[in-house]
DNA sequence: AATTTATATATGATTATTCATATAAATTTT
DNA sequence: AAAATTTATATGAATAATCATATATAAATT
């Protein structure tokens, strides 16, 4: 094969890195009837009192108005309510329910089960190295620095 | 804010740093009248004399009848051009036209610096990890480990 | 305090992507 | 070699995501 530009770029090497180790637990919470996207906004949700809506889609990696969408669909499903915030009436806060903080959890403890299991497959110097660089470059201050 | 599952989740930080290295490049993309999926493609049939199109969708990471689709609109641009096989009149090859060689080639020249700059901007042990680390990884044969 | 500007969310139209399946050619099995 | 199975691509319908913009509230300016 070719060596060409394609195999030694950084952003796409990144992008295939990712699909690697997700593609098995998106199929995973595909059988559950969970999209990717449920998934992601559910997991940055628990643990925390609520994020207004523009917060969560910035959290989420998603687009505002998809977010909205998306939310609203979750609120009909009891995953999430939504509450006007006192201070500033634009605001939306969004807050995960017990409903969906049950639907999550054991979604979760798989997911922790599959990080386990890929990076097991790894060799141990590079489970390391990867664990490392990545919550270090996925810190805010990093991305701050116009990543 | 809370320490939760998400923060230290792999396969979040892997979107949450592919997101950030390439946000700014696909505004750029975006600016030139060029999609993700485009120019994802096209990388993949640089300097290649062709792939048929499952292959193509397989190295690209979308799915089979996305790209059958976004190849056709391609061919009407001129940008490829799709070549019944020879020995197996099922598959289609695509190859990158000369028109898209001259289209993308500015592009990737973009993405070179980009990339740079992007490196540069991070303390030199860390580049110099991630590179290494995502090159393992994106190997072929490593995802063939069921990654 | 009225006006202007900025911010947060929602909405409708558009575009992108996926899903299920059809069609056609190759391969395998009988 | 006929039938059954598998593989490659395409197609149409359904769903997901984005874009442009409207609406409402807050903040800043005059």
């Amino acid at each position: 094969m070719a060596t060409n530009f394609v195999n030694d770029y950084l952003l796409f090497q990144l992008a295939v890195v990712s699909n690697n180790f997700s593609q098995e637990f998106h199929e995973f919470l595909r059988s559950k009837n969970m999209s990717k996207t449920v998934w992601r906004i559910l997991i940055n949700l628990v643990d925390r009192p609520g994020l207004y809506l523009t917060d969560l889609a910035k959290n989420t990696l998603l687009e505002q108005s998809h977010v909205t969408k998306v939310t609203d669909q979750m609120c009909k499903q009891g995953l999430v309510e939504k509450v006007a915030d006192a201070a500033d009436r634009r605001r939306v806060n969004v807050r995960i329910t017990k409903k969906g903080l049950k639907t999550i959890s054991p979604l979760i403890a798989e997911a922790k089960k599959h990080e386990e299991k890929k990076l097991s497959q790894l060799p141990p110097e590079d489970a390391k190295q990867l664990k490392s660089i990545l919550a270090t470059l996925a810190q805010p201050h990093i991305a701050g620095l116009s990543l």
